[in-house]
DNA sequence: TTTTATTTTTAGATTTGTCTAAAATAATAT
DNA sequence: ATATTATTTTAGACAAATCTAAAAATAAAA
């Protein structure tokens, strides 16, 4: 088995994800936002990747991910994933606390140590944000959620994941007490914005569609 | 609190356990054979690690860790110990399985994450190997064990720890199944070669200096 | 106290990942 | 179709950590 740098790790993360919202190949300036550097650093590294076979790169015309990088991708997703219910489930950790940490985390080499790991976890499927977790040979369940911001009025919810995490959306959500598992009712759906109000243990707020779209959940009972 | 790479920081472990070893202060060879580099390197990083107020450093004069470093120093280590005990405590790796993941580990940054693990641990005092773990402010206990090499013939002793940790010296010792915690009596020491012959279990074997002189014990019995 | 050997430091390259500025290409508008 | 704008790539430079080979300093031996 290679072994890759962990920045060569993060930018095939980063490509991965990106192939996930694109429907076309990923393009040199959508990564460089993504990675927080420059277009010119973006070039350097894909040509890198592109020599260990795990992308396809043409100039000019953007990046697809082959199997091999989206495998290499998905161990670390795995890794990240399976250190934030660690650090929820075990050290009780908010979910708002631990993604900084993962980030670290998922470069820890050892495949023994992530599969005790999840053993010792006893194989979660998916983390505290409601992301499924890939096995170790790059499968992983789809959680059929849907967007809060797509229910009804005067259905019950239960919220799975965000889709959105970065730190600022996920305390703003803590700050309501939101998140996985916490069951949501749906009260009125303003025609005027899209923005509802919910009720979450008789408590009562306002939400904006900016903040109930990224929020996914199932309908309430349904496991 | 200032950042330090993960290279300054391997530097800053090596040149600490090295200040244990000797008396006067360390030179630019022995650190070079310690991370296994070259003494050129070594050179480089001695004058970054001057200019933090890391170390005191005089050309061709060589080292002296300052208080500062010994911070830092104690805190990786502290870390590194930690990491070994959830490994062999939590996820049931051996003991002699556990330093290469724990040389990962040890670089994972947040304070944060180590004082819960040392909690959810049940703020363990020693590491798989007998090492003392560091609090929070540096202050370690000290483990007052003895050579098994410096013991008399017909007494029980318990094994506390070991003087060498290669992964060699280790994996020797499992298979007699010697580690922390087991009980030896020496029935024999050989006056020729100072090799000794012990019992452990109704199993007995040959050991000899080299080796028991890298065993640390107590005499059974004390705790 | 010279001479010789060892250790340490400097000088100059190399690799990885980054940057800015300029050139090349592609996409959009007129 | 040509001009304008946006995107992407190249060129050249830089910081970190490393290396080899040569020079300088110290230690040991004669
Ligand atoms: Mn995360
Ligand atoms: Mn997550
Ligand atoms: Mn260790
Ligand atoms: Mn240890």
């Amino acid at each position: 088995m290679q072994q890759h740098t962990e920045t060569e790790e993060n930018y095939l993360k980063a490509i991965y994800h990106l192939s996930n919202v694109t429907i076309s190949s990923v393009n040199t300036s959508s990564i460089a936002t993504s990675m927080s550097t420059t277009s010119a650093s973006v070039t350097d590294m894909l040509k890198k990747l592109a020599d260990k076979e795990l992308i396809n790169y043409e100039k000019y015309k953007g990046v697809k991910i082959t199997r091999k990088g989206e495998k290499v991708a998905l161990n670390i997703i795995r890794k990240h994933r399976l250190w934030e219910v660690f650090l929820t489930k075990v050290l009780k950790f908010e979910w708002d606390e631990v993604h900084t940490m993962a980030e670290e985390l998922e470069h820890v080499s050892s495949d023994e140590l992530i599969k005790r790991l999840e053993a010792y976890l006893d194989f979660p499927k998916f983390d505290p944000h409601g992301d499924p977790i890939p096995d170790q040979t790059g499968k992983l369940e789809i959680n059929d959620q849907m967007s809060l911001s797509s229910g009804d009025a005067g259905v019950k919810y239960t919220i799975t994941g965000v889709g959105e995490h970065s730190s600022a959306f996920l305390k703003h959500l803590a700050k309501y007490g939101l998140k996985p598992g916490i069951t949501v009712s749906i009260a009125e759906i303003m025609e005027f914005d899209k923005s509802m109000l919910v009720k979450v243990n008789k408590e009562k707020f306002h939400l904006s569609l900016e903040v109930s779209k990224n929020i996914l959940v199932k309908k309430y009972g349904i496991i």
